[in-house]
RNA sequence: GCCGACUUGGCGAAAUGGCAGACGCAAAGGACUUAAAAUCCUUUAUCCCGAAAGGGGUGUGUGGGUUCGAGUCCCACAGUCGGUACCA
């Protein structure tokens, strides 16, 4: 921001006279008018069916932006451009008539503002509100449309009353295998109803970060430590509460086929979730009255299965372990228990494990093979068991060299391969399946298991349930109450549960969440006690976007008139009509939101059964290194500053000029500049300086018919843009506004009609501006009614944008030698005489034979010759 | 390792298989001005021939292919940036 020639901002700041005077336009003055006008008489209020002054013709359009988390530091440059384009697609459509929803709002529980309330001794709630103050005083200095009296915070207890109101939809729900969709729990006609919850409490191992004092989900532990912080992560079993999303893999998989969003998003969450197909097969073991049950994706290559492998905590462990090997077992599963996941991985390199004493039969020829236990295999994932293969599988292969046990080749390719081959080929070595293909090897094998009872064709996945508890104090409480060990639900009136009003909420230092120190709270009865942990972030944003549609309704989450209107189909699949955020949440937030809207949508809460019909992403804004924006490396651009120096209309309109939406791109100063002065420009197409310096409409301005070349130009431009828009290629809709405006610069006079046309354009983009001038206009000439806001998108007429005549490129074996103009009705007969009768085409033929004509009308035409 | 995205002037970029570089930035020259800023006009991929007007060659990461014609489609390779990582 130092360079450029800005050299009197000290005098700016303290005579607002001299900077008015300075700017090239004077938008100081009314930017902050048009904010507070469009926030104070609630412009862009939309309304729902049922109030006064719902359109019921009008077309529903809801925009979305993934709201943002209120940090201290403030509107960061990538919010900016992210919710600039949404704020262009929900003015367009206001403009086309269409009835708008584009709300905002505040995901404002987490870790942060707890920390820093640690850390000052302020209360979460304090810091919040301020940092919410100050988000939503930057944003409405963006001119954001949004309609501000659908604001919601999910700290807000008439929010996150719905929150657990939600949860406990879940807990009192399980997925009936028979029509797999969620059913109340009521309709369980088992013993131990606790057993099929969605929302279900867990013993197992879970990721436990003592720098946090927290638990955290699988999705929030990359390389073995915290994504929040990078502190180290260790794997220890503690009671939590767990969400069954991988019920959901299936449907959370198969239904993004009918999504319209990026295929790069699809596939990171079917990566996630992470669907295999193969066989389970059941090991009988020696000696003992118990069967290990494998999974595997390769079960044709059974016959080359050499050994088993547990992982160290599979359950069987202890009861096949012979006396000779009990010491040897104890120890591996002990170092393996106290190493943390960042020292596991980085451990993997070398294969380590050790033998059970135990043997297995392999069902498909007797064999009698070992038993072992290793680290490379996980308890989490398949049965927890696996058959080796070391001859077609890498891991496998590396333990068996390590551990020198056999390696039978049951797979052959004609392809020379290295090590161990993984891919497919024909079966060797394996009785009944010898000479088939892989696929076929597979089919028969699976059916063989079946018949004979020893196992079956599955499906597996990685996603695993959802880890839904945290250690925190600035989160949902559970609605939750535990009575003789056991839990149960509080009842709806119950809601909202609030945490309690504490001084102190740091972390314990144990696995004791810190509301166990709020012991009043904590005693919900005689003998029963609270729940103790609270939500984990991502609870209050899996379904804000609902609550959008009907955010004061105290009977309901939301209202069933609202969610059919605002979250209904219209020939798509339904659901929110445009969601535009960062890829960060590809596979957390858009996963987990997706979960429990199936959710609702089994239980018969809502119609639809995808939240987002249309998403994007908006890429990253580098700094002007081209690197990754950072307080360390001092490359963070300010948003209010460029505000203050060039106006929320040139941030707004640079933003979307630098490039496509969906890519990364540097920043550049002296872009915002470029853009800055197009806005000058249209602000001189209406207004002049007069002698005293103040700004009166031009006196070029007039009642004046377009020229036929105008009406061209402004009837392209409209064509264009609205093209742009709808598909989000905002920059060269801009590119085209300013070559719009460069052909009226000079116009003298300047058709009136030109601004009544061109202004309503430019007012997704630019809307302070655009305001203003409409204003201006309408103080003296007749058409520029209202405010822009609340104009209409005008409609371009093919016909104007006709020409007489083509030049046509001449080529030459496709090297252009010639253009020749023609008149737009000539047939392509007409053309070939036109070109052929050209002089100078003619003596590039000279001496040469025609082998070809190409003509393709309205464009070029190639010539082919030899010689 | 695996998966994905990307690669076009000095820079950000544009181009339904049809005249590569629109639009903007930066740079250079000019007009206006006492001067500057602002504004306006002109030039600007690169090499060669020419005093000039003009003409010709080469060019979209690299190498092949399809086509009358490829930045765009196909194959192989390289580089950059993301994501992921013993998932059997």
């Amino acid at each position: 921001m130092a360079k450029s020639s800005f050299s009197f901002s000290i005098e700016d700041s303290t005579s607002n006279q001299m900077s008015l005077t300075r700017k090239h336009y004077p938008f100081p003055e009314f930017e902050p008018r048009w904010q507070q006008h469009w926030v104070g008489t609630q412009v862009f209020r939309a309304s729902n069916p049922g109030d006064p002054d719902f359109r019921p013709g009008a077309k529903k359009y809801f925009v979305l932006d993934m709201f943002p988390y209120p940090s201290g530091d403030g509107l960061h440059v990538g919010h900016v451009e992210g919710y600039t384009a949404t704020d262009i697609l929900a003015r367009y459509h206001r403009l086309k008539g269409d009835n708008v929803l584009h709300p905002m709002g505040w995901d404002a529980f987490g870790l942060p503002a707890e920390q820093y309330a640690i850390k000052t001794g302020q209360h979460p709630r304090i810091t919040t509100e301020r940092n919410i103050n100050n988000f939503r005083a930057q944003l409405q200095s963006l001119g954001f449309s949004y309609d501000w009296s659908r604001e919601i915070s999910t700290t807000d207890p008439e929010y996150f009353k719905w929150t657990q109101w939600i949860f406990l939809q879940l807990y009192n729900a399980w997925v009936n295998p028979l029509t797999n969709k969620a059913e109340p729990i009521s309709t369980y006609t088992g013993s131990d109803p606790d057993s099929v919850r969605l929302a279900y409490v867990s013993n197992k191992p879970v990721n436990w970060c003592p720098e946090l004092g927290t638990v955290l989900a699988n999705e929030e532990v990359v390389d073995g430590k915290s994504e929040v912080g990078g502190f180290p992560v260790e794997r220890r079993p503690m009671r939590q509460w767990m969400l069954r999303i991988t019920s959901y893999a299936e449907r959370l998989i198969a239904d993004l086929d009918g999504l319209e969003w990026p295929e790069s998003i699809k596939l990171l969450q079917r990566n996630w979730i992470g669907r295999s197909e193969g066989a389970e097969v059941r090991f009988e073991i020696e000696g003992v009255d118990a069967s290990v049950t494998v999974f595997t994706t390769r079960p044709d290559t059974l016959f080359g299965a050499t050994y088993l492998v547990l992982a160290p905590e599979h359950p069987l462990v202890e009861a096949i372990t012979n006396t000779g090997q009990l010491k040897a077992v104890t120890s591996y599963k002990k170092a393996c228990s106290s190493k943390s996941d960042l020292e596991r991985t980085d451990l993997a390199k070398e294969k380590s494990g050790v033998f059970t004493g135990a043997y297995a039969m392999n069902p498909v020829n007797h064999e009698r093979i070992p038993i072992w236990i290793a680290d490379y295999v996980l308890t989490g994932y398949g049965t927890g068991a696996i058959m080796a293969v070391p001859a077609h599988d890498e891991r496998d292969h590396e333990f068996a060299v390590a551990f020198d046990l056999p390696i039978i080749p049951v797979v052959t390719t004609a392809d020379a391969f290295e090590g161990c081959f993984c891919g497919e080929g024909i079966a060797v070595n394996s009785g009944f399946l010898n000479g088939l293909q892989t696929l076929e090897a597979k089919a028969k094998i699976i059916t063989w298991l079946e018949e004979k009872g020893l196992g079956q064709g599955t499906i597996s996945y990685k996603l695993r349930d959802w880890l839904f508890s945290r250690q925190r104090y600035w989160g949902e409480p559970f609605p939750i109450v535990w009575e003789n060990g056991s839990h149960r639900a509080l009842s709806h009136e119950e809601l909202p549960v609030e945490p309690p009003e504490m001084e102190d909420f740091k972390p314990t230092g144990t696995a004791e969440p810190p509301l166990s120190k709020a012991s009043e709270w904590v005693r919900y009865a005689e003998t029963a006690q609270r729940e103790l942990n609270t939500m984990p972030q991502w609870a209050g944003s899996c379904w804000y976007y609902l609550r959008f549609c009907d955010p004061k309704n105290k009977d309901r989450f939301i209202s069933a008139e609202a969610e059919q209107y605002w979250m209904g189909s219209q020939g798509t699949t339904g659901g929110v009509d445009l969601y535009v955020g960062g890829t960060e949440h590809a596979v957390l937030h858009l996963l987990y939101a997706r979960f429990w809207h199936k959710v609702l949508f089994d239980l018969g809460h809502l119609t639809t059964p995808e939240p987002f019909q249309r998403l994007v992403n908006q890429g990253m804004i580098l700094g002007d290194d081209g690197q990754k924006m950072s307080k360390s490396r001092g490359n963070v651009v300010n948003p209010d500053e460029v505000i203050a120096e060039y106006g929320a209309d040139s941030l707004r309109l640079y933003e979307m000029f630098m490039g496509p939406l969906e890519h990364g791109k540097p920043w550049s100063t002296t872009g915002v500049e470029g853009v800055y002065r197009f806005l000058a420009r249209v602000w001189r197409l209406a207004m002049t300086e007069n002698h005293e310096g103040n700004y009166i409409l031009s006196e070029d301005l007039a009642e004046q018919e377009l020229t036929n070349a105008q009406r061209r130009m402004l009837h392209a431009t409209i064509k264009k843009v609205t093209h742009d828009i709808e598909s989000l290629s905002f920059n060269t809709a801009i590119s085209q506004m300013m070559i719009c405006t460069n052909e009226f610069t000079t116009a003298k006079p300047r058709p009136l009609e030109a601004l009544r046309l061109f202004l309503p354009l430019l007012s997704p983009f630019a809307p302070h501006l655009t305001e203003e001038l409409w204003s201006r206009l309408s103080t003296k000439f007749s058409g520029f009614d209202g405010l822009a806001s609340q104009s209409q998108w005008p409609q371009w007429n093919e016909e104007y944008l006709t020409v007489d005549e083509i030049s046509y490129a001449v080529q030459i074996n496709g090297k252009v030698r010639e253009h020749i103009t023609v008149s737009v009705s000539a047939d392509k007969e007409t053309v070939e005489k036109a070109i052929f009768s050209n002089p100078s085409v003619a003596a590039h033929l000279e001496g040469k034979e025609i082998k070809k004509v190409v003509v393709v009308l309205g464009r070029l035409v190639n010539i082919v010759v030899v010689g």
